[in-house]
DNA sequence: ATCCCGAGGG
DNA sequence: CCCTCTGGAT
């Protein structure tokens, strides 16, 4: 298993690749990144961002997205997929967001994680962008690099992953290592055929030297 | 463990 | 054709 220490000079050379790694999802508020972030469940935030123009444009607040028609909704963002889900699940966001918390996205990850179709991942995206909280989301390119560069178990699961990541790694760090982690998971160490060859992080990589 | 589910890449 | 994409709910 790659050490604290290893693992943090991961992390340090991925900086190196992805120097100023953010989120890619537009939006112009914290409610339209909710939305977007639910939205980007698998599915890539290039479909998301060619779907949420004519989202946002009719509803761009959490008072008009919770008056939507549902069939307008599902029709807007049909083309990202799983649409009919995701159509009901930020329509009810919406209206949860009016009721409880006077149409603003709560603080909190345990608040955030009540609201349909926002799991812990779309929680720690949200709370960490939109308000600074330390969070290390999970999602597929994380789960994908931390495995192949033996930060954790294969066996980990998602809560696993990111409970070694978050001993792993400082906390100050948590946010920009989570943004770093995926853009080096999106463009370098992608899913089915990894740039293993000359990758600066070849020589503490075991599946890397498999691969070349 | 299964389902949802369209678009893009190889 | 098959795999993958910033998962979540059942």
């Amino acid at each position: 298993m790659l050490s604290g220490k290893k693992t943090v000079e991961a992390l340090d050379r991925m900086e190196v690749m992805f120097p100023d790694a953010k989120g890619e999802l537009d939006h112009e508020s914290p409610f339209q990144y909710l939305i977007a972030v639910i939205l980007s469940a698998q599915a890539t935030d290039v479909s998301v961002n060619k779907a949420t123009p004519s989202l946002f444009s009719a509803y761009p607040t959490a008072e008009t997205l919770a008056r939507a028609p549902l069939e307008d909704v599902m029709s807007r963002i049909k083309t990202i997929g799983l649409y009919k889900n995701k159509a009901k699940n930020i329509i009810k966001t919406a209206q949860l967001l009016v009721n409880e918390y006077e149409g603003k996205v709560p603080e909190t990850i345990e608040e955030m994680v009540k609201l349909p179709g926002v799991g812990k991942k779309t929680a720690n995206v949200v709370a960490g962008d939109a308000f600074g909280v330390p969070a290390i989301a999970v999602d597929t390119h994380v789960e994908r690099v931390a495995k192949r560069l033996r930060i954790c178990k294969q066996s980990a699961s998602v809560v696993e992953v990111e409970e070694v990541l978050m001993k792993k790694i400082p906390k100050e760090r948590w946010i920009q290592a989570h943004h770093t982690i995926i853009l080096f998971g999106r463009y370098h160490c992608v899913a089915r055929k990894p740039k293993c060859e000359g990758c600066p992080l070849l020589d503490m990589c075991v599946e890397g030297q498999r691969n070349v």
